[in-house]
DNA sequence: CATGAATGAGCGTTCATTCAT
DNA sequence: GATGAATGAACGCTCATTCAT
């Protein structure tokens, strides 16, 4: 009972990897040998390359959200956010090929409904963190989806910048952080 | 030779209803089919999938580029902007197939570095407009490649809540600039 | 009337040099495209590519013919040999392409049995002499077809070895023709 | 895994009959038809139609080669050249498919240099002998490649003419035998 | 006649998936 | 379970040939 679930995570392992390097058109037959197994066997441990590939996103998104999320200290709104901001930057510069994998998937059609709601649950807390700063600002009152959206689209911004400068990764974080709150701040 | 222009009109219209179909992957003989021509016809237009492709690429560029920073009227910076902002709103909701290819092709690695440097430099003179707006302001002395994708990244929020929710597009359209202007301007 | 004639050579020559670069399996356009003339254009001149190449081949055969038996002076007949010989094997040395050419038309199975019979024909003189010279030796009485291709074989290994080490031209003439003098002769 | 070299062999002996039937350009499809196998299937056993062109063209050299030279009785110089003379056209008049195919390979240039120089250090023992037979006759001291394509011309004559006229096979036989005796040896 | 765009069958190759061992 | 050979539909692309201009 313990074989099958390692099994299964090494088969997700290679999967982060091949898609980083290969698209989502990687296939399968590349992720059993990167695995180190033999091609059919990665469908006695999921039943299609959909399903594979909607467990990794699933996977991949909750292990955002434990990296970010986990045991925020008690503090001031500010403080809190700007761990977050720091978590959230952290984990992607430290995972550029769990980073990368997401994405596609986020933005490819294997990824059902149901995987993307189910992630959008799985990040509400973190969401509800920004939405109480918006509290006065010009996003105060907007649906969760589109604050969520603006907070995500300036936070991919500067986890590019770090990756492709990551000498001024400081500047980038810092400079990112203050545009992210004068954002959600009142005028 | 009627019109050996028109024929590459029509495969470039098919391509991109093809593609924010059916994905990156869609086939040529999908967008041969949609276009009304033989599957061999398309290889006459255009070299190979990748040259369609990165033409496609750079078309879609440019159109957004003429429909966004077209004759940008004499005003102070805000307005400009905002006139900016409104016309590039404008494109998305009305051009929604244009807009999800344009991503498509933009995050797909069949586009090359030197179609990517292409579109960058139509876009300069928009990105400029922002670089000016953000003097003072937390993100002023950033790269421009840093400033772009931060403003990318909040229009696209935009644009997908206006789409999730046409009816309340000018409030996305309202509180987005007003949440773009604050997080440019000093505090 | 003299143009069609005209165009019909210059198609001819860029079939022979098209083929001689690109093998047997070059493509009519690419052809068309060495003639400077439309791809279409090669069907006013020629009913099919199998055509065309059938009548290449007879050209070329008739060429051969021409280059090699044509005034062959009044001689022994070791002397008259001799002429042929030196006459073939210059043939091959200046017109490589062409010889290509030839070859990998007889070779390939687009030739008819028809057009083979016509070159046949085309070169029983030539044939002739050489089964003079066979009375009395191993050959005498064999079917011309027979002798005709050993004289062939011998030939095509001076050719051969003629165009890999071309310094050595003149040795390998006087040896291939004293090994096909002493392989006629009697003991 | 019950006979993967079985599978191999099948694959390479529809190659065989498929190149003798429809010449080089037969398509891969056609053999795993002959074979009876999948379309697919021919690529888990080839690298490639070339990779499977290269490697019949090695076996049947090799074959060749086993015929022909294999276990050559001590005896005198012409008696050993007999037998290899014998032995080569019965193969030849046995295997007619594969002379073919093996022609047909040798002549296309899918076949890599590599390839061809495999082949013709498996046949050095054969040549070898024919240059020692050559010894003081017109071609004692020509390159190796030169003699080997002449005594090649003579016998692929010979094989042919048995193939069309098999009822004379030891006329053939015995001509060309003779015909190729005396061409090396001193006049 | 010349042109070259259009055709569509065919090519070599890939790949998710199945299944006998 | 694990294996990897087998499958066959699909893919991007080529090409001889046709035909409207």
């Amino acid at each position: 009972m313990p074989a099958p679930q390692a099994m299964r995570r090494r088969i997700l392992e290679a999967a982060v990897a091949t898609l980083a390097a290969e698209g989502v058109s990687a296939s399968t037959a590349a992720m059993a040998k990167r695995a180190g197994i033999a091609q059919g066997s990665i469908f006695h441990h999921f039943e299609s390359k959909a399903g594979l590939l909607n467990a990794l996103y699933l996977e991949l998104a909750e292990e955002v959200r434990a990296a970010v999320l986990a045991d925020i200290p008690a503090a001031g709104l500010r403080e809190q956010l700007l761990v977050v901001w720091g978590r959230w930057l952290d984990w992607a510069a430290e995972h550029p090929a769990r980073r990368r994998s997401l994405m596609l998937l986020s933005l490819s059609d294997v990824i059902t409904a149901e995987s993307r709601a189910g992630s959008a649950r799985n990040q509400a807390a973190g969401v509800e963190l920004f939405q109480r700063a918006a509290a006065g600002g010009p996003l105060d009152g907007q649906p969760i989806a589109f604050l969520g959206a603006v907070v995500e689209g300036v936070a991919y911004a500067a986890m590019d910048a770090i990756q492709r400068d990551p000498e001024r990764a400081g500047q980038y974080h810092a400079a990112g952080f203050a545009a992210l709150w004068n954002l959600l701040r009142p005028a």
